[in-house]
DNA sequence: TTAGTTTGGTTGTACGAACATTATAATATT
DNA sequence: AATATTATAATGTTCGTACAACCAAACTAA
């Protein structure tokens, strides 16, 4: 982290982003830095308010979209905690394969297998909302965890949005930080379904698995911070080693 | 919907639940009972606080938690509105059967294949919290999307819970409602595992699918209101007609 | 007619205050 | 020493207020 990026922890008044949403995003990155690991106590909203000269409201929304994010938790009369990481994030929020994996426990590593430009066929035009024909970039990968096969990755992005892509090796840098960095392109949304499929034979090969055997597969389309449609994005992850987990409110 | 539970349109102060909270479920409800149909727009917050008489935080708590199901969303200068239910819900509550394939625009129907006492084996015992060798109450059922077979589900139930539901027909009765209104048990919470498989034979057979074909598969353990295990649910649904659905964060 | 302006209504953000509920630690009582 | 009480501090709930940002419609002036 360079000191130019270093994010300053007080909270700049001057600026349009909201103080809750700023407060948010301290307090996020000081447990994403393990600055506070899980099950430390955060310091109390009463300690949050005096540090970051704000009103006890703005601290509570900004610790509720903490909380709504699974990343602390409150007990009345105790405190306010950083959670464990236990709960797989996969269904809530937009998480790469490497952290992925290591939440799971797995050394990631990847193999890219193709990368090039393609031209958008009628099902990707729809999905991304330009036109049949325009280019896009294809980049597929083979993730591995603890060198074993755990899942296919067929990524489709809109060309026009991400030009300067082509130099970077992307078997060593993240899609989305190369994303961010380059094309200053934050994916902030994403759509997608998940189904049961027998195993297509190109797939199977690279994930040496049987063509008649399970996999979890997923379609995912993801919005950058203008809500425009950049990626497309085909999971393959093997039904014997790749499971989702999430909750439920009645 | 019977006068004695019927809901009355009011806030009881003396109620120890919060008042955001009832606020919360009228609103639910007026939505739930179509009473305001997607599109419509809601009250004004000022309308809203000018009705229940609570203040206007009160009023954006219960909304916030409205947005938060997806059941509303809001314009700023605009208002707030009644949501369309396109997105598909059951990764975020827990949704009966028949809810999700009306929502899917299917006819759902129910075919009881076995109901029965058994015993917890060692795996049934750690998830539910009991000890092996008690008693359990299991139901399977073979649920339909117009007449097609599309899930199976198998039920177990902790049996010292819900005793009293030996007399019933839960191939029209929702297995649910039968928990709130005979066992005085409302499941809140759950936590669910979603995988890829290849149909089992016996499940195979009554799902009309071959055993090499796909399935989703889900195991689920539902908690009641007082946080204590009461079902484990194991889901089987056919891979070519079944798909799931939801939206991630950045 | 049309482009710009005003106005009223809506949600968004932020403040301060008060009391309730719960958990923990310190203190008093038996 | 064991138990009951009290104090304190934390989050939970609710109120009232104010202004900002935004939208749509009515209005005004070129």
């Amino acid at each position: 982290m360079l000191p130019e990026n270093a994010i300053r922890d007080q909270i700049d008044r001057r600026n349009k982003v909201p103080l809750y949403q700023q407060l948010y995003e301290l307090l996020q990155a000081k447990i994403k830095n393990k600055e506070w690991e899980p099950g430390d106590i955060l310091p109390s909203e009463h300690d949050l308010l005096d540090s970051y000269q704000v009103s006890r409201a703005t601290v509570r929304q900004a610790l509720d979209a903490l909380v709504n994010d699974g990343l602390i938790y409150r007990e009345q009369g105790r405190g306010t905690f950083v959670a464990y990481p236990n709960v797989d994030q996969t269904l809530v929020r937009i998480v790469s394969f490497t952290e992925d994996m290591e939440r799971r426990g797995f050394k990631p590593s990847t193999k890219v297998l193709f990368f090039g430009k393609i031209k958008a066929t009628p099902k990707l035009a729809s999905q991304l909302a330009i036109q049949p024909g325009d280019e896009l970039m294809r980049l597929d990968r083979l993730r591995l965890a603890d060198g074993e096969p755990m899942s296919i990755e067929e990524s489709f992005l809109v060309h026009s949005m991400c030009s300067g892509l082509s130099d970077y090796d992307f078997s060593e840098n993240s899609l989305r930080v190369l994303l961010e960095e380059v094309c200053n392109i934050q994916l902030l949304q994403a759509d997608q379904i998940i189904r049961a499929i027998s195993a297509p034979s190109n797939i199977a090969r690279p994930l040496t698995v049987k063509t008649t055997d399970p996999l979890l597969y997923i379609e995912r389309v993801s919005y950058s911070q203008y809500n425009l449609p950049v990626e497309f994005l085909r999971l393959y992850h093997r039904g014997d080693r790749y499971e989702l987990f999430n909750s439920l409110r009645g």
